[in-house]
DNA sequence: AAATGATGTGATATTTTCTTACATGAATGA
DNA sequence: TCATTCATGTAAGAAAATATCACATCATTT
């Protein structure tokens, strides 16, 4: 799957075929990147060159505005999606481990009826 | 699989971007089209807009000229690719049935020792 | 009514691409 | 060897696409 993910995030559209692709003005489109919903890259030229993940955000941008949703709604949502995905990143990055739990849930019996330490319940030691 | 094809066959591509994924020069790209191995679409403005299916086909093509192969070369290959695509799709278009074959085998036996009618193979009536 | 948000429009500059023509160096054939 | 052909480079000038910036507009919000 990662030389499709590639592929997709690959910029390698202008803007005018954006344009017939979402069916947006370039004023649109320029919009949004102002409003920090897209991030084009730009080529040495200094013209805006677009991936497919581009086009998907803009046609996601088109549905949500249609929706009666507004910039700062967008905005929003975006932002919270970045919030999930910065925490399933910090997940991955180091899973709990079934003795993890086992650890944890001793540690939690241990300290019933008393603080006993006060390590912090995400980054054991042992 | 449509999906996929059809999304491989849009031209959305303008030369500057073709230029950079297959590292070959405008002026080798439009030589290629003026010899025939490739034609990419145009825009309203005459501009050409190539597909990732182009794309593909010209990397074919670099490949073919490292390895020593010519215009010419390269030409009676895709030619011969078109013959056998087109073989496909008649033989796709009316498979012959087990009736048909065994109907073919019957007349021809009828013919050995003396031509008794003039019917061509592939277009039975019974 | 004034301010704001989302988009249209116009001006002007820069970049990209087009076609056409001529140049070139390697390979080919007479 | 000399002339051709092949594949590509390069230059010129025109047309198209895109950039930024400014101002206009119309609906909504305050």
């Amino acid at each position: 799957m990662k030389e499709k993910e590639l592929r997709r995030s690959l910029a390698v559209l202008p803007i005018g075929t954006v344009m017939k692709l979402t069916d947006l003005s370039a004023r649109q489109i320029r919009y949004y990147e102002e409003q920090g919903l897209i991030q084009p890259e730009r080529n040495a030229g200094n013209r805006r060159m677009f991936s497919l993940n581009d086009v998907d955000r803009l046609l996601e941008i088109k549905d949500y505005l249609t929706d009666g949703i507004n910039m700062a709604g967008i905005k929003q949502i975006y932002a919270m999606q970045k919030q999930r995905a910065a925490q399933k990143e910090a997940d991955l990055a180091r899973p709990l481990t079934d003795q993890d739990v086992r650890r944890i849930l001793h540690d939690e019996f241990l300290n019933i009826g008393g603080l006993k330490s006060q390590r912090g319940p995400n980054y054991p030691q042992h």
